[in-house]
DNA sequence: TCGTTGTTGAAACAGTCGTACCATAAACTC
DNA sequence: GAGTTTATGGTACGACTGTTTCAACAACGA
């Protein structure tokens, strides 16, 4: 009995307010000026998030699944040569149409490196790069289970957009990344299959 | 005539806030708390520095400061292979001690892409350290004036950095480099000096 | 001692923040 | 109609923000 609760206003709300962090940033977010770009109230955000922490992490998920979706339908086409697939990744994540996921991938980040208690699913965020990245560049990695490779990969990728974010310079990140996919191409095949213990600072 | 000024009580407020930012980071940073901390007023922090804006100012340039200092004294020896020196690089900005800085560089360019306009100066942050990093990877380089070489190991260097600082999986990270440094021993020495004009697509 | 310049404390200002409280309206069952 | 649950609006609270204002004190030259 009672009116029938409507869990669509939620989802319509949530999905404005993805859209408004992703135009406007996580920094300075608060909740009136939200609340006005969205046409409703700070009172009723807390009605539907519970606090402002909680409408964040809600925020972030949306933002999260959005990402996801659009790597499984852009990306998934595993063709050609694993230089091009990096170019085709590249090219992908590199577009401007990504830049406000690219922003708050590093807001997120920044701040995750200074308060890394509010973010105890970021490391499985990374891991599950393992599996997109691992199989997209299987014919280079070293064994099923490497996780060297994709992690070599995703440290050029994200530090190149970084620099490119920053400085805007597209044609030497655009050319870094070709040089790095010539490496990829003439470099060794990896030495040894099940690496023996030891010191970082022996090669492998 | 009149009391004489006292420029060094400025500096030494500013040593000590430089401190307080990379201790607790830029985000929440408020000027009553951080007065506190250095036993001093918000009134005096305006008095010195004239606005909070202009503080973190002085205190973004003089964390970079001591983070050039810290390089020129630490890393300058230029030894042995390249792989050896992109190690040693590794070894010396991911050290603990270097935490702070890399945390505060996070957060620095994170805001920086969001509010480009703020950092007017960043771009030739990215820039000096082609210098830098030319001279080490002179030997990979395509030429004295390639920016390619030194901007893929920056994002290698940058990306990992991000990766280390959220999983805290140093033997990844450390590997990740190892493989690096293999590929660029083993790489192709650089294809053509001029690059012709192309599209970023084109293999150089 | 006086005027002058630099330094400092205390308090207040105007604003924003997240959130809680209270009332009321809307939609439903009976 | 009453009873009950969900959805809102309005408002105010307490804490915080950067900054300003007013006053006083300190150190100097004359």
């Amino acid at each position: 009995m009672g009116r029938p609760a409507d869990p669509a206003r939620r989802e319509r709300t949530l999905a404005r307010a993805a859209d408004y962090v992703l135009a406007n940033g996580l920094a300075g977010l608060s909740l009136r000026p939200l609340a006005a770009a969205l046409d409703t109230s700070p009172r009723m955000l807390l009605y539907d998030f519970g606090s402002k922490q909680e409408l964040v992490a809600a925020v972030l998920a949306e933002a999260r699944r959005r990402g996801a979706a659009r790597v499984a339908e852009d990306l998934l086409p595993g063709t050609a040569t694993p230089q091009e697939r990096l170019r085709g990744i590249w090219a992908w994540i590199s577009a401007p149409e990504r830049a406000p996921y690219v922003r708050l991938f590093f807001e997120v980040h920044a701040d995750a490196v200074a308060h890394p208690e509010n973010y105890p699913e970021l490391r499985d965020v990374v891991t599950e790069w393992f599996g997109t990245l691992g199989a997209t560049f299987r014919d280079l990695a070293d064994g099923p289970a490497d996780t060297v490779t994709p992690t070599m990969v995703m440290a050029l990728v994200r530090g190149l957009l970084l620099d490119l974010a920053v400085t805007g310079d597209r044609e030497r990140a655009d050319r870094a990344v070709d040089r790095f996919a010539a490496l990829l191409a003439s470099g060794a095949p990896v030495t040894s299959p099940s690496a023996e213990s030891g010191t970082a600072s022996a090669p492998r």
